[in-house]
DNA sequence: TCTGGGGTCCTAGGACCC
DNA sequence: TCTGGGGTCCTAGGACCC
């Protein structure tokens, strides 16, 4: 029988910010997403104050400053360094390992001997990284990997569990099933939860009790899986070698509405760059961009449009010029003066392995050593940190760019912001 | 005034082919 | 009168995840 732990890093985000500062502890503490829009993370003392995971920031800011709840900005260098030192101490304490995401990881404990038992073993993994890190986790352990989010959930609303919730039992995964509604269940979300409620589905037990044929008819083979890993039986493997992308997409809210076309075209441009840069960074290249612009969806007074533009490049490249005139290209065709817009993006995609894409006979090769070398350099430039090197289409004013004003140093990855002793 | 960003997978329907 | 059927590829849209 497969047996798989999910380890998930307790409030992330909050945890990630509370590290470098002592004087938070036990202090109400909540995390916002880009732009400082939405609450994204939340510390115990904050969750206990009854703030809700992604309300908008200007609903409860009241609430808030008269609970004295800290606020900070994502800050996603911190968060991405802290994930890998935890990542890489699950790597030496099990033998497969899949990073499933910025906080959490399947681990496959198939064969593991049950002396010590699968909890003691989730109990050395939650004290090795709390004592290396400083991050606390839950782990859950389970037949699939459904089944294991599931434990890991327990292990998260209980405390007296521990931390840690061996579900390979049968008789504990019903009585666990028989107490959880059904949008707790992974793949079950607001409109599957609907629909399945008009079933008569209502707890995750329900779901687990369903025929799977008929899901399938009904829904999907999505759910079908579901149903099966439910109940015990595994559908769904570990992939401990992250699958190639296959599409790239950079868009941001702006800061501030954008109403004017020079400073869409330097958005826009700032965009192409970086997703360039994504697109170098997975040693891919790309044959198709789209551009896409919209006004905000929430104000309704405001005179709407939304639209996007899709070009075929001559050849794939991942030449940040070459992506900057083609966004450039699709912005023009799109563009309409007279709107407050909100966002916009760019999405890269029909990726090639670079050197072996075969050009029609008549194409124009661009993609040569030269251009190769000029972006392996700026690349190099940039990543050191050395001032950045930037192309004059980004513009410099950026009065577009995304709100951050409650940010953290950089206490990980920059010299300058290394938390002193005293 | 102020509402995230980056992904994946599946399905249905149309175009096209033999 | 009666106008195939099956396969593949593409796209748009829906749903979900963290």
């Amino acid at each position: 029988m497969p047996v798989f732990a999910l380890v998930d890093c307790n409030n992330f985000y909050a945890s990630c910010e509370k590290l470098f500062r002592p004087d938070l502890k036990n202090k109400p503490v909540v995390v916002l997403s880009n732009n400082d829009g939405c609450v994204v993370a939340r510390s115990p003392e904050a969750k206990a104050l009854g703030i809700k995971m992604a309300v908008p920031v200007f609903q409860i800011r009241e609430e808030l400053d008269r609970h004295g709840v800290v606020t900070f900005s994502s800050n996603y260098a911190l968060y991405a360094d802290i994930s890998q030192r935890v990542m890489s101490i699950l790597e030496d304490l099990a033998p497969r390992v899949e990073v499933y995401s910025i906080d959490e990881a399947f681990l496959d404990l198939t064969g593991m001997p049950a002396n010590p038992s699968l909890e003691g073993f989730g109990q050395l993994l939650r004290a090795t990284v709390g004592q290396w890190t400083g991050i606390s986790v839950c782990v859950g352990i389970a037949p699939t990997k459904t089944l294991a989010k599931l434990a890991n959930h327990a292990a998260k609303a209980w405390p007296a569990t521990g931390g840690v919730v061996d579900l390979t039992r049968k008789e504990r995964q019903r009585k666990l099933l028989a107490l959880l509604p059904v949008d707790e269940v992974w793949g079950i979300g607001r409109r599957l939860k609907a629909r399945l409620q008009k079933q008569g589905i209502h707890t995750a037990l329900d779901l687990a009790d369903a025929d799977p044929h008929q899901i399938r008819r009904q829904f999907s083979v999505v759910v079908e899986k579901t149903v099966r890993e439910l109940n015990g039986t595994a559908c769904l493997g570990l992939e401990e070698t992250p699958a190639t992308k296959k599409e790239i997409v950079c868009s941001r809210s702006f800061g501030e509405r954008i109403t004017d076309f020079q400073a869409m075209r330097e958005a826009i441009s700032e965009y192409a760059t970086r997703g360039a840069e994504k697109l170098r960074g997975e040693q891919r290249t790309a044959k198709q961009l789209t551009v896409f612009i919209r006004t905000s969806q929430f104000n309704s007074r405001e005179a709407q449009y939304s639209n996007a533009a899709t070009l075929e490049l001559v050849i794939p490249t991942d030449d940040t010029r070459s992506l900057i005139e083609a966004a450039h290209r699709g912005l023009k065709s799109i563009w309409k003066d007279g709107y407050c817009y909100a966002k916009g993006g760019i999405l890269l995609t029909d990726f090639y392995d670079p050197y072996t894409f075969q050009p029609e006979l008549f194409d124009e090769a661009r993609d040569n050593p030269k251009t190769r070398q000029l972006m392996q350099t700026l690349d190099q430039i940039n990543q050191k940190g050395l001032g950045r090197v930037f192309f004059a289409a980004q513009g410099i004013q950026k009065g577009w760019s995304m709100k951050r004003d409650y940010l953290s140093p950089a206490y990980t990855t920059r010299w300058s912001d290394l938390p002193r002793v005293k």
